[in-house]
DNA sequence: GCGGACTGCTTACCT
DNA sequence: ACAGGTAAGCAGTCCGCG
């Protein structure tokens, strides 16, 4: 897959390094001359563009405007793009301007420009309505600053009077340039003259076979469809790139250098990059460690004797790369190379990171940050499938590009410059091949999600998916005219919930999950709704403005089991925008990413568009039903969740009508148990009449094992694959002893064919049971086998209220040691038999471990299964302690 | 003073 | 900073018990 392995990196130790050279060392000057000379070649009205792909957007606070990056692939370089068209930042109010001018502390703002009347489409009563535009110098006049902002002078004029408002004032100012502009992120356009041209661009003649696709639809619908699929359809220019990884001195083991102080010396940076570039830069110190370490051929080895003259080279490097990956660089590389160049004496200008609370971006490149959108949950669930558990770049980078671990962790100052060099590249080299994995997958997921956001790569990267769809909503409130209302308005009217939860706490009642018919059936057929909720939202016009309309003859038309109407006169802003996504997830994007007559290229983009889908469908019900979601509307996730309770349980009675027999049921899904394909097919036929709604053949079991537990089974495949749902045998706190049972025990279970052979399957299953227990007994097992692995969800402090054990363990430590444990760390501990009855692994012994306990965790663990196959744990046992008694 | 019933907290999971 | 529902283990509390 990728050309290098680690381990090509170590090991094969007498290979000898390169010979050093030395950079010539410029002075400041030179440097200086050098970058403005590259900028000057950046800017996009000195070059015309035959094809740039518009990839950010931001603010220039100098030139006071906006500024857009554009990717331009013929020479594969950024240009950029200052605004010529005079956009000004600005919010809405209701005062007219008569009334604003009777405001002092607004007229004597310095940053207010003017007044302006537009006329607006008041989503929330249905009726259009004259605003007044208020027109700023800068973005901040508006809002960001503490004190002082137009937004806040307007409502403080009359607190009492609270028909007095303002909208779209905490938007900021470059997201309200492309949405005015309807500039589309990720697309290409082409730059003539100063102006910014969009290009037709597609996958072959692509669009018409998606608009054929879908010619039944209504017309506002099928506009929808054909804005995605431009979108969509349109290619992904090939990216250059960079991945970049630092490594700083570090007096004290264990103590990441803090990088606002930035106190030591940058000694080594590395970049692997696209163009098949490798680099390291290194600080030479009078090492003399010895040590040894092979780079690959292809690296480029380069000396300073001057940290300045390292990171001034650093910095033009960077430069030139349009897109500068890292693992964490928002936190630590760009953060630390920013503070200790200022400590180095760099003026501002000349240090191109830009340094915001939570990100590092780079001014003349596209930084993105690897870890923030590794971390994002989203991503991690539905785009990757949890193949990734911890977010280290060791951890993602051995669970998606299979690599193993590599331990050379010692402190990095003592390595020997080689060692140094080789440890520094291999963390850029994990970072690169990160994003090159899959024909840049992460690339893809990101510029499909910026084009469907309209949000720029950086943004995209570190923010979450309640932020793509608030953006997503918001430029189509732009590009329709639609005033944007505010939580409070929303809530106003909106703040209602009809129905109870289960769990405490909760707002409102969620999906239903059926009592599982406890035993083994072969032949189980699952049936799923394919995207229940976005089914919902699209079929039941839900929307924050369609939902407890303003229309009285609407009041009738009721959604089930709530008090809540649903607008008949009007199609949802939200329902348009999901449904179509929805309907070309599922009818376009999904199958063609597995068409073998899609060529390889296409076929790679289209599982990225797929997965992109997927991850915004998957939300788009919670964020309505999510409190800081700035469209937060209750009635509208309420709505859904109870219209996805009314669709399953007419399902299940439909099923039964039809004879058959419905053995589980989760949200969206029905277990039946042999049903004829003839039942099938009639079932399905039957929810498309009747609910409107795709019922799929999901998955087809040669057999299931359930015990009475909801959300727990065992689904084996024709084939003999085996999914595990739930099952405490494969979660990931269980001690591996029992991991490891477990599985063998779903070996045996993915080798029964018939009904017949589950009776020697059974005696074989008591036998990995009863090993289990003697092993236990007999004490074989490791302590490392026996450990929980449990990871801190907070910080130590923070557990007030009780001291779950794996905090009982941690508290053994001393006031240091706990001091450097953080929420998400993982914790190993055993459970022993004396008072805190639980202890670090590092800290416990094998003597000292508190067998019954863990016979404990052996019943429930098994008895999962056990229940079902109609096994009892205390017979298995019974006759295992009568053996060793006769052994004894 | 102890044990059982109960609630609440925590983690990990399912859809 | 998507949602609610479920399982399991344990911590902590209350109550009865001559």
């Amino acid at each position: 897959m990728q050309e290098k392995t680690l381990e090509d990196y170590l090991g094969k130790p007498e290979e000898k390094p390169q010979a050093p050279e030395t950079p010539k060392t410029g002075d400041m000057e030179a440097w200086r001359e050098k970058i403005r000379k590259h900028m000057a070649e950046r800017l996009a009205p000195a070059s015309d563009l035959a094809e740039a792909y518009l990839l950010s957007a931001t603010y220039d606070g100098d030139k006071r405007c906006a500024v857009l990056k554009f990717y331009s692939p013929s020479d594969e370089q950024l240009y950029f793009w200052y605004d010529n068209t005079g956009h000004k930042p600005y919010c809405l109010t209701s005062l007219r301007p008569e009334e604003l001018k009777n405001i002092p502390e607004l007229m004597a703002h310095e940053g207010l420009e003017g007044f302006e009347q537009v006329e607006k489409l008041d989503p929330l009563i249905d009726r259009r309505v004259v605003v007044t535009r208020i027109v700023a110098r800068d973005p901040l006049a508006i809002g960001g600053r503490p004190s002082g902002c137009i937004r806040d002078i307007i409502p403080r004029w009359k607190p009492e009077d609270a028909s007095v408002k303002v909208w779209e004032a905490d938007i900021k100012y470059y997201e309200n340039y492309l949405y005015d502009r309807n500039l589309e992120v990720g697309m290409p356009y082409a730059i003539r003259e100063e102006e910014i041209i969009p290009l037709e661009s597609r996958l072959s003649s692509s669009l018409s076979e998606v608009e054929a696709a879908f010619a039944g639809e209504s017309p506002e619908f099928f506009e929808y469809i054909k804005n995605w699929a431009r979108l969509l359809e349109c290619p992904v220019p090939k990216l250059r790139y960079a991945a970049l990884d630092i490594e700083v001195e570090s007096p004290t083991l264990d103590r990441v250098p803090s990088p606002q102080e930035a106190l030591y010396r940058v000694i080594c940076a590395s970049l692997v990059a696209s163009d098949s570039v490798k680099r390291v830069l290194l600080l030479r110190r009078g090492v003399v460690s010895e040590g040894s370490a092979e780079l690959p051929s292809e690296a480029r080895v380069e000396w300073y004797d001057d940290e300045k003259e390292l990171l001034r080279q650093l910095f033009e490097i960077l430069t030139d790369y349009p897109i500068v990956l890292t693992f964490n660089g928002d936190d630590f590389d760009l953060r630390y190379l920013h503070h200790r160049a200022e400590r180095l004496g760099f003026a501002r200008e000349d240090i191109p990171i830009e340094l915001g609370r939570e990100s590092a971006l780079l001014r003349l490149s596209i930084h993105l940050d690897l870890y923030r959108f590794f971390f994002n949950r989203s991503i991690q669930v539905y785009a990757f499938d949890q193949k990734y558990r911890e977010i280290t770049l060791q951890e993602v980078a051995s669970s998606l590009l299979g690599l193993g671990k590599l331990g050379l962790d010692r402190d990095v100052s003592r390595l020997s410059y080689m060692e140094l060099a080789a440890y520094c590249l291999r963390d850029s080299e994990l970072t690169y091949q990160l994003a090159a994995l899959d024909d840049n997958l992460v690339l893809k997921l990101i510029i499909a999600l910026s084009r469907i956001a309209k949000m720029p790569l950086e943004d995209v990267s570190r923010q979450g998916v309640s932020n793509w769809i608030r953006s997503m909503v918001y430029s189509e409130h732009r590009r329709r005219g639609i005033l944007i209302p505010t939580s409070k308005e929303i809530l106003a009217e909106k703040g209602v919930t009809a129905t109870h939860s289960i769990i405490k706490g909760k707002k409102y009642r969620g999906a239903v999950v059926i009592e599982p018919r406890a035993g083994v059936n072969f032949n189980v057929i699952v049936l799923d709704f394919s995207s229940l909720y976005p089914s919902i939202i699209k079929r039941w016009n839900l929307s924050y403005e369609t939902v407890r309309c303003p229309h009285e003859e609407c009041k009738r038309n009721l959604i089930p089991e709530t008090t809540h109407w649903v607008c008949t006169k009007k199609r949802g802003l939200t329902s348009l925008l999901i449904g179509s996504l929805r309907d070309l997830r599922v009818r376009w994007y999904k199958s063609k990413a597995k068409d073998p007559s899609v060529p390889p290229e296409v076929r790679s983009w289209y599982s990225a568009v797929q997965r992109t889908l997927k991850v915004i469908l998957n939300a788009a019900y919670g964020v309505f039903g999510a409190e800081h979601f700035v469209l937060y509307c209750p009635p509208v996730a309420e709505a859904t969740a109870s219209v996805g309770r009314y669709a399953i349980q007419e399902v299940i009675e439909k099923a039964q009508d039809l004879g058959i027999e419905v053995i589980y049921g989760d949200t969206d899904s029905v277990f039946l148990k042999n049903p004829s394909e003839a039942q099938i097919r009639q079932l399905i036929e039957w929810s498309k009449d009747n609910l409107g709604m795709d019922l799929d053949v999901d998955k087809v079991y040669r057999y299931t094992v359930f015990s009475t537990r909801k959300k727990n089974y065992i689904g084996v495949y024709p084939t003999g694959n085996v999914d595990i749902k739930g099952l405490t045998g494969k979660k990931r706190n269980t001690p591996e002893f029992l991991k490891k049972a477990f599985a063998d025990m779903v070996n045996i279970l993915s080798q029964v064919e018939t009904e017949d052979a589950f009776f020697n399957a059974k005696e074989k299953i008591k036998g990995i049971v009863k090993e289990c227990y003697s092993r236990l007994k007999s004490k074989e097992y490791s302590l490392e086998d026996l450990a929980f692995t449990v990871v801190l969800g907070k910080s130590l402090e923070d557990y007030e209220k009780t001291t779950p054990q794996h905090v009982k363990a941690l508290r053994e430590l001393s006031k240091e040691d706990q001091e450097k444990i953080g929420a998400g760390s993982v914790v190993r501990y055993v459970k022993v038999r004396k008072d805190p009855w639980v202890k670090l692994l590092s800290q416990a012994s094998l003597e000292e471990i508190d067998v019954n306990k863990y016979v404990e965790h052996i019943q429930t663990t098994f008895e999962q299964v056990l229940d079902a196959l109609d096994i009892s744990f205390e017979e298995i046992i019974g006759i295992s302690k009568l053996e060793s008694f006769l052994n004894f």
